[in-house]
DNA sequence: ATGAAAGCGCTAACAG
DNA sequence: CTGTTAGCGCTTTCAT
C-alpha cells in the first residue's frame, strides 16, 4: 500500500470523523441489501414477540438486519408493508402471516426471493417453515385430560384459516380415537380469532347448545382464558366442575386464576430456526424447501383436576 | 410525453412484471433511506411490543420503515446493531435504551441525524423524547394507598439508572409528604433490574429487614408480583395483610391472583408520540427537541385493601 | 416544455 | 498484485 504512517494517519481520521461503509451504495452494486423483512399479524399477540426475538438474534449474528412490518390483521396493511420492503430490495421474507390462498406475498416469491414461514405451514413442502408439531400438542392436551378421568372433551378450535387452527383440530381428533373416545361424546367449536372474546364466546356457546363435557382443550391460551369467562358467567367451577387446557404457555399464564395447564411451545427457538432457514436459502438459493418443527411440552398447573366420574361420590359430566 | 397508448401499455407491462422503484438507489442519491432505527432493551418485557406497535404504526402510515433492534440488555450488542443500522444509513433513530452516560448513540448524535426516546428521558431537554408522567404515577399509587388508610407504604424503586426509576422514586417521596405521610415511616429500596425476581428479593430484603409496612407500592408490575411471592412466602396474604400497587398495567394483570391495582401506562400512545417527534425532527432538522408527557391513570383492582388500622379490630401493621 | 448526462458511494472487472 | 474505471438505478441539473 502506501506508507505505513500515512495508512495509519488515515484510518484513525476516518474513525474519529465516523466514518462507516455506505451498505446503501454497497447494496445497489451487489444486490445485497442486508435486510430481511419480518411480517407479523399483530405484535400485541404474546407468542409475536419471542419468536421475533427469536428471528432478530440469529439474523444479527449473521450480519442481517431485520425490516419489522406489523399487518395489524389487515391484509390491505400487509400488502403495503410488503410493496414498501420489496421497493427496499429485502433479501428474503419471514412471515407469521399466511392465511389467505391469494397471498400478498405473491410478487415476493415471483421476485425469486426466499420466503419462510414461521408458526405457520403451508403449500405442502414448497416453503420453508418453522412450526411447532400442532398434532402433538392436542395429544398432550387430550392425554393428559383422558387421564384424569375426562371422556367429554370439547375442543375450541383455532381459526379455520390457521395452520396452527387446523392442525390441532385435526391432533385432537387422532387423540380421541387414541386414547378410545368417541368423536360423538365431544364436542369442537371453531373460534374466528385467536382472542379472549372469541374463547368466551365459543365456549358460552358450547354450554349454551347444551353440550356435555368435563374438560376443555382450547387451542391457545388467550381462547383458553375466555372459557375460565364463559364458564365463570354460568357459576361453574375451573377445574372443581369443568378443566381447561391452553396451548402457548404464554408468558405469566402460571399467575392467573386458576394457574393454566397449558402446552408449552418454545417460540424463541421456532423464530431461531425460522431465521436459520433464512440464511440457508440465502447462502444457497437452489436449495429444496426445508421444514423444523418443533415439539411441545404439556406443563401441568391448576386449571385441571380428575373428572367429576372419576372422583370418589360423584359422577356425570358438569353440564346439562 | 409519447403515444399515450404505448404508454399505458409499457405502464402496464412494468406492472405485470413486478416492477418498483428501487428504494435503495434513491436513496444513494437522495440521502433519504426512508428506515428509522428502533433500539430496544429487550422484546420481552411487556411494556416493549405496544410501544413499537405504536412506533411502528405511525411512521407506516408517513412511509417510512423501521428497522428493529433488540439490544437484549448487552451495551456490545447495541454498539454492533447501532453501527450496522448507522451504515443502513437510517434517517433518524428511535430508542427505548439510555442507561449509560457514556452511550453507544452518542456516533448517531454526531452524525447529525435526529434521536428520540421513548419511555424515557434524559439530556435535561437537549432530546425529544415522550415518556409517561413519572411522578403522576407514584402520585396516583399513593393516593389510593393512602385513602385506604395505609401510613407505612413501602417502595420498591426500579433501577438508579432508569428515568422512570427514578422519577417514579421522587414522586414517591413526594406523594408522602402531600399526604403527610412521614418518610421515615417508610422504606425504599432500589431494584437493580424490572424482573420478578428482583420484586421478590427486594421485598424479602425489606421484611427481613423488619421494615413495618401495610402496603408496597413497586415502580413496575413485574416487580410487583414478585411482591407477591415475598410476600406469600412469608405467610402474609395480599391484600388481606399487606395491599401491592404495580405500575404500567401491563396486559393480563386483571387475571393475577389477586387482580393486581396497578396505574395504567398507554404504551401504544407513548409509541405514536415518538413516532411523531420523529417525523416532526424529520421535517424540520432545525426544530428544537421536544418533550411529549403522557398521563397515567389509576387501575384498582383486587391487590389493595383498606389498611388493617383503619379497620374495625385491627392494629399496627402487618410486619413486625 | 422534454431529453441527455452526471453522479450518489460503493464493488468488480479490468489494465498496468 | 496494485490502481483505475465502469456502472448498480435512481434523481437532478443542465442543454436543447
Amino acid at each position: 500500500l502506501v506508507n505505513e504512517a500515512t495508512a495509519n494517519r488515515i484510518i484513525k481520521v476516518a474513525e474519529r470523523l465516523g466514518y462507516r461503509p455506505n451498505a446503501v451504495a454497497r447494496g445497489l452494486k451487489t444486490r445485497r441489501s442486508g435486510s430481511i423483512g419480518v411480517l407479523v399479524p399483530d405484535l400485541l399477540n404474546p407468542v409475536i414477540p419471542p419468536i421475533v426475538r427469536g428471528i432478530e438474534g440469529r439474523l444479527a449474528e449473521a450480519g442481517y438486519n431485520v425490516l419489522l412490518c406489523n399487518a395489524d390483521h389487515s391484509e390491505a396493511r400487509e400488502r403495503i408493508h410488503l410493496e414498501a420492503i420489496r421497493s427496499h430490495q429485502i433479501e428474503g421474507l419471514i412471515t407469521a402471516n399466511v392465511h389467505h390462498d391469494a397471498s400478498p406475498i405473491d410478487p415476493i416469491l415471483a421476485s425469486g426471493r426466499p420466503v419462510v414461514l414461521v408458526n405457520r405451514v403451508a403449500g405442502e413442502g414448497t416453503l420453508s417453515a418453522a412450526y411447532p408439531d400442532d398434532e402433538l400438542c392436542s395429544e398432550l392436551a387430550v392425554g393428559h385430560l383422558a387421564e384424569l378421568g375426562h371422556r367429554r372433551i370439547a375442543h375450541v378450535a383455532g381459526p379455520g384459516d390457521t395452520s396452527t387452527g387446523v392442525g390441532r383440530l385435526r391432533g385432537f381428533r387422532r387423540a380421541l380415537r387414541v386414547h378410545g373416545l368417541k368423536s360423538a361424546d365431544s364436542a369442537v367449536i371453531v373460534s374466528k380469532r385467536y382472542t379472549e372474546d372469541e374463547g368466551k364466546r365459543c365456549c358460552s356457546q358450547l354450554i349454551a347448545r347444551g353440550t356435555e363435557f368435563t374438560a376443555v382443550y382450547a387451542a391457545n391460551d388467550l381462547l383458553a382464558v375466555g372459557c375460565y369467562d364463559a364458564l365463570n358467567d354460568v357459576g361453574l367451577g375451573c377445574p372443581s366442575d369443568v378443566s381447561v387446557v391452553g396451548c402457548n404457555d404464554m408468558p405469566f399464564t402460571d399467575r392467573f386464576s386458576p394457574p393454566l395447564t397449558t402446552v408449552n411451545i418454545a417460540h424463541g427457538r421456532l423464530g431461531a430456526a425460522a431465521a436459520e432457514l433464512m440464511l440457508e436459502a440465502l447462502a444457497d438459493p437452489d436449495a429444496q424447501p426445508r421444514q423444523i418443527v418443533i415439539e411441545p411440552t404439556l406443563v401441568v398447573r391448576g386449571s385441571t383436576a380428575l373428572a367429576r366420574s372419576a372422583r370418589i361420590s360423584d359422577a356425570g359430566p358438569a353440564c346439562r
